[in-house]
DNA sequence: TATGAATGAGTATTCATTCAT
DNA sequence: TATGAATGAATACTCATTCAT
């Protein structure tokens, strides 16, 4: 049962890209089936309850449909960069250009995010992407010892804020550019070892 | 008219103290009124109608009152701090320092600040709160010139985010008093200046 | 889309004649989604919003169904008749032997006049058609001249009191008839040239 | 119990007022008791309970008032007319003329008596006094002979939708008092003895 | 008298889900 | 697959009335 291919098949794409524009324009609360379905073309909401076992289904499928155009964003970017600083820095520069290329998914994803909390395995996945990242990064002497975790959760919620600021005054792509490099510049500081790091 | 004690009149605060803590328990979404007036001992929700406007009234009250209990924590610790990183330190600790006091108000006002977004008055204060704190440590040469918005932006979501996890998980005093520490050398790190940089 | 045909689709025609009996027998004021969902034989009162807009929607369903019905009924008869007066006559000696064959729709539609007010076209559209008539007949001597939107006024209004006085009381056929014809003389004599007219 | 005074008690009188007042600006249907209570400067809508039996009660008080202030205006009016004519001229004129005395108790007045219907003894009141004028004036000669019901019914509807719509329009006393003629006119007509009458 | 509080039923509307076709 | 219909619970909010003080 539910062997689907990787892309989504037709009509379930059809309704994720309807529900993320819909969380995207109204927001987590306002996204009801019925809104979603019309969005979609679709003349009732029984489709969606057809395709999706039931509303966590739906929007879990939105996450990993937005974090697949994420990481098609990111990953090259932050693979290019070299050190743990740089990639820490990539990312960080890359996630707020995103902004930009797709602002829908970016509002959609930060809403999401933020109601759907710990339970979400994306959330949890970043957050230990970013510990691992610290760790090996401390081991490598390119970030003094902090207790990763905290820092991760307070980097990512940070993260996630200036970007929902940026996505919600529609700002450009230099400014983007400018916040990010800031951010990034806060966030390595932040992390910087006490002497000379890796950088 | 409708001059309201300084604290509120009984059933009001009954019905406030009710209201946070199923918002700290239940999050944002699920605070119906009839959820509060369970809470509360009410046989009805007409009664939270009777002494609140309407929901919004009733959510203002809610966040009114958990600012209150957070100034009346917060302040004096703040206020013993001497300079501007001192400030930002003691501001930092104490507000996680609070996660042990108050837990429920923590947690439902992290809520409410993330659901009321960019239309509260609360949230857009602590905002030009910290940014003005920044504006005048800068010229003082306390902290590094940055952006204050963006800045401020990411270590009021950041300070949120651990405050958050760490109320979650019902964490001891002194582990808060490490993770407030830990929080604080982040941010302290990040908004020093060039000079003397341990860089 | 929305095509709907012509004559209701199901469920909406009923919900529409449930409404308009509730209406008739109880008033527009206690004509509650709730109660015409019982006379339909509906479960909720979702299924009511499920198939109109809003109240007002179904509201405006009942009117136009009404307005359908008392056409199919008066129109021939007024087509029957020949000149201004005859045809005003006809109006109005149709308009009271309705109630004789569609008591719950006549009793509903003065509800729904009374209540809707002038926001309604279709309280407007008798009132403009009562007026251009007017002014064609005294411009035909058939009517002497006089204020045709004060007299549209009057007569409509004195039309509706007794139609619901005569439907209130269940008047029968023959009485109805006489009804209609103490009317229509009354308001032919009113309205009647200084001189001889048309009549 | 109950023994009050002719003019209401004070309370009573004051809460009569807001009543009216607020019945004539936002209609039956708005007019709840905490609107009333309001309007009245009362802090809460036990003192209408205590004043009044209930609703119907309140709204019963209110008709009486509003007819004793159209009794004090109309009926030096009606009784200085000579004649069955002269006085249903004279009561069609005076009670137009009123809405540019005291538009707010006119306004209501039509809107309860629209809502109260037949239950209420003062729009049966007013019913047999037409009746019984008719008929005095048919066996004077006055009037011609026609079902005094009818037209007592057709009459005071359509006299009370010329009065609202004037009210509602904000007429000013000139266009009243025209528009009082026309109408008279147009009753004496209908009601004028075939021949030559008592005119 | 007057207040403030409380009640319980009532309002229209939206929701996710189910199901027969 | 897809539709349209149906369900029943939930939403915030208003209502007239009652009652202790």
């Amino acid at each position: 049962m539910r062997a689907r291919t990787f892309t989504e098949s037709g009509r379930r794409a059809q309704i994720v890209t309807a529900a993320i524009e819909v969380i995207a324009e109204g927001g987590f609360a306002k996204a009801s089936f019925s809104r979603i379905a019309k969005r979609a073309g679709l003349s009732s909401t029984g489709m969606i309850s057809y395709h999706f076992a039931g509303k966590d289904d739906l929007l879990a499928a939105c996450v990993a449909e937005i974090e697949q155009v994420m990481r098609a964003f990111m990953e090259p970017r932050i693979d290019a960069a070299e050190g743990h600083v740089g990639q820490l820095r990539a990312y960080i520069e890359s996630n707020v250009a995103m902004v930009g290329e797709h602002p829908a998914e970016v509002r959609a994803l930060i809403d999401l995010v933020k109601n759907a909390g710990s339970r979400s395995e994306a959330v949890n996945g970043r957050l230990t992407l970013f510990e691992q990242h610290f760790r090996t990064g401390q081991k490598a002497g390119a970030f003094r010892p902090f207790d990763t975790r905290a820092v991760a959760l307070a980097f990512t919620a940070g993260l996630d804020a200036v970007v929902a600021t940026a996505a919600a005054e529609q700002t450009g792509p230099a400014e983007l550019a400018r916040l990010g490099r800031e951010l990034a510049d806060l966030y390595v500081r932040a992390a910087a070892p006490e002497t000379k790091g890796e950088r």
